[in-house]
This record gives structure tokens, C-alpha cells and sequence, in this order.
DNA sequence: TATTAATGATAGTAATACTACTATAAAAAA
DNA sequence: TTTTTTATAGTAGTATTACTATCATTAATA
């Protein structure tokens, strides 16, 4: 029993829809495995080609290079936290309730009953982590932008913002506050594990719970 | 009528001590000229070398490969900024006019008077904004930390994180709001201009007061 | 004057980031 | 059924990148 999820995303993202047949999936997958490993530096159409036994020209066909596959991956992260963020606050009446949902789901997305079977949300998350800031720190981000690339980022940042601004009205910087919830989850998880002399909270394991502590008191005491 | 400041960085970031030489002089200067302008993805050593009429092979000698020189340049920074934070919050009492100096310092660095005639001061902050935090996402964070080549960053967080401490000491997240206003500083003066919709601040020509604004309004309120 | 250090000049290599063209098998349309 | 289209694989080739190595020249130092 499993409810399909088709997560659409902005067309100039690909050349050729990886969700429509085997070998894209099987792009999607790998590309994701191969990137949380070693790094998108690393990471190469070649390498790619080489561990699902295709070739190079045929990933060509699906992704212009990696900057947009990975644009691509990271714009699936951030569409399948929105979706998660409506799905698990769609009976909440309380703003301030919602705003702690929307944390968790920042925190623990990965946390989530896995939705597609060709994405290992656990693994993009860390690449999101990771690598997700590179997509947008780019020369090209006026054009990508021109062309809705990081429309998903900005519809998550808009729904975040309009909870904030429920919670409280006259706070001056809901688009802002939704912003930063979403990069301190991802830089505080890198710095924990990292550089943990550039934040409070240790995290080792997997224990999430301080990072969401302190997300919560953040807002709380900012929106007060 | 100058004061020389000698900014003394991590040796293990060099090969050969670039601010020793001509040549090495002329490769921070414009090694930020090309890296502000078109970014560092473009950036190579060889064309870096032709435009300084040097050769690869010469600029080898004194960085191990491009990532380095980045990383050089944005410890630079990091040294600079603490260096103006220690020299404007030197005489004043106040911890929170102190934790203002520190975020008008976040802000308005490149506005400080030049003190090194081969750093574009300016143009520097702008490479910090759109490209520092690539230095420490990569897979070898780990091995370079280790070495430390983040030092300066810790050290400028354990700056701030300490007049933060003094604010309010009993404020659990020091270190965490020291890193956030530093990142956050350099992330909404790239989304004002590139990705609007993620902030609520505008930045047009070179208004940062605004900016200034948010991250003093989010210092008050976290530490009241 | 001999020695060393710094830089330049040149060459070469493996990997990267592509583009182009052909072949073949399977699916869809005629 | 045959034809056509589509999807993928296979192969080759190119310019650029990211280096390494060697040797020559010049300037500074002993």
C-alpha cells in the first residue's frame, strides 16, 4: 500500500523528464547515492554513466551538466518538504502549532515515510545539506531565476512566511525568519557534525531534537 | 600617513607566503579582481596568470589549487573583520553597543577604511557573500579543520559569541547566533539582490541600513 | 665571484565537460 | 504487418582544466 507522490517541477530544469522512464529514474537514484558519498565536486556524468552502465551521452540527454541535475535534486527536496508541510498541517488550527510542524519537517524531513521509491530522501537531505546553498551562489542565478529555477524554494519560503506572519502580525521580517529557519536547520546540521565549534548543539548520531530546540526558541522568542 | 596591518594567516593555506613577494601581492589582488567578477567557477590559474603576464607553473608555487587561494582569501576576511571588531569595540563598555559595532563591522566591512593597498577590500566582501561558504562545504572540511584552516572563522564566532554572553549570560545559544548573524549578513545581502523574495529587506544601490536593522531588531529581541 | 632563490618558458598528462554521429532494439503508428 | 519513431548504447573526438616536471634566466646574497 502506497500513496504515489508524482512531484512535478519546472520543465527547463531537464531536458528530458528523469521520472518518465527507467534509465531517468535509474539517474535520479544513482546521482543521489554517487553525490552523498563523495561530494558534487567529485561527482561526474562519466562516474554516473560508468555505475548504472549506461553512458555519458545518454545522461546528456536527460541533464544539461550537474549544476542543473543537482538543481534539479534540490528543487525535489524543496517541493517534497512543502508537500510534507501541507500534508502534516493541513488539521491544525493553531498558527503557533503549524510553525512547530513546519520545523520539524525542516529538521526530520528525512525522518518521513519514504514517498518515491527512485529518491532516498534520507541521503538528499544530507546532499541538500551539504551542497543545496551551491545552487543558487552561482553567476548565473539572475538568469536561472528569470526562468522560475527557484520557484519551489521561494513557494516554501512564502507558505512559511504567511504561518509567521499568523503567529504575529506585525513582525517585520516573515520572509526573512522563513529563509533563515530553513538555512539554520541545514548550516547547524553541517556545523554539528563539522565545525562544531560554530554552534551550540552536538549531534552526534542522529539526534535532532536540540537542533529543533533551538529552531523553536528562536521563533518563539522572536515572534513574541 | 597608513597603518600597516599585517594580517597573519594559517601557513598551511599557502605554499609560499604570497604577501612576501610582488608576486605573490599581485596574485591576491587580482585573484579577487577575477573571482568577484566572474565568479569561481570560471576562475582558473591560467587565466588568472595571463593576465598578471605570469604562468601557471608561478602561481603554483604559491597555492596548491584554486579551492586553497579561495579559502585564503575568505581566512583573510575572517581576520580582517575580527581585526575591526577588536579595534572599534576597544574603548566602549557597553556589551550591546559592543554587539551593534560587531553587526555594523558584519555589514558594512568593505565601508572601513582600506588597509592593505593589494586587498580590494570591497570587492572581497562581495567573494565572501556569494562564494565563502563553498570553503567548508566540500568533503574535505574534516581534514581541514583539522588543520586549521577555520580557525579564524571560530575565532571571530568565539569573539562575538562572548559579547553575546555578556548581553544576556543566560542565552543558550551563543556560538549558534554569533555564526547565524555572520551568515545571515552575507545571505540577505545576496538574496536582496538576487532573489528578493526570500528577504524583506531591499537593497538597491548600497542601502544597508535596513539589513543593519533586521539583524540588530533580531539581536534585541533574542537576547531581551 | 659563486651560490641560491625566484620566476619564466615550455612541454606533457590525465581527467573533465562536453558534441556529434552511427547503430540497434523496442514501441507506436500506419 | 510494415514502417516510423523513440530511446538508448557505442564510439570517437575536442577544448579546457588541473595539474607536474624540467630547464633557462635573472636578481639577490654570501
Amino acid at each position: 500500500m502506497s500513496v504515489e507522490i508524482k512531484i512535478s517541477l519546472n520543465e527547463g530544469l531537464y531536458q528530458k523528464d528523469p521520472q518518465d522512464s527507467d534509465l531517468g529514474r535509474n539517474i535520479i537514484n544513482n546521482s543521489i547515492l554517487i553525490i552523498e558519498e563523495f561530494g558534487i565536486e567529485y561527482f561526474t556524468f562519466k562516474k554516473l554513466a560508468t555505475q548504472i552502465n549506461s553512458t555519458e551521452a545518454s545522461i546528456y540527454r536527460y541533464f544539461v551538466n550537474k549544476h542543473l541535475l543537482l538543481l534539479y535534486l534540490v528543487n525535489w527536496y524543496w517541493e517534497w518538504v512543502n508537500y510534507l508541510i501541507n500534508a502534516n498541517t493541513l488539521n491544525i488550527d493553531s498558527s503557533k502549532r503549524k510553525l512547530q510542524i513546519i520545523i520539524h519537517s525542516f529538521v526530520a524531513a528525512s525522518k518521513e515515510n519514504p514517498s518515491v521509491n527512485y529518491v532516498n530522501e534520507s541521503k538528499l537531505q544530507k546532499i541538500v545539506i551539504s551542497e543545496g546553498m551551491k545552487v543558487y551562489h552561482t553567476k548565473g542565478v539572475d538568469d536561472e531565476n528569470s526562468k522560475g529555477f527557484f520557484k519551489s524554494y521561494k513557494n516554501l519560503v512564502l507558505t512559511v512566511s504567511k504561518i509567521i506572519s499568523e503567529v504575529n502580525p506585525n513582525f517585520k521580517y516573515p520572509y526573512a525568519l522563513a529563509t533563515n529557519l530553513f538555512e539554520m536547520t541545514n548550516n547547524h546540521s553541517f556545523f554539528a557534525q563539522h565545525l562544531p565549534k560554530l554552534t551550540d548543539i552536538s549531534m552526534n548520531n542522529d539526534n535532532i531534537d536540540e537542533l529543533e530546540s533551538m529552531l523553536n526558541y528562536f521563533v518563539d522568542k522572536l515572534l513574541s
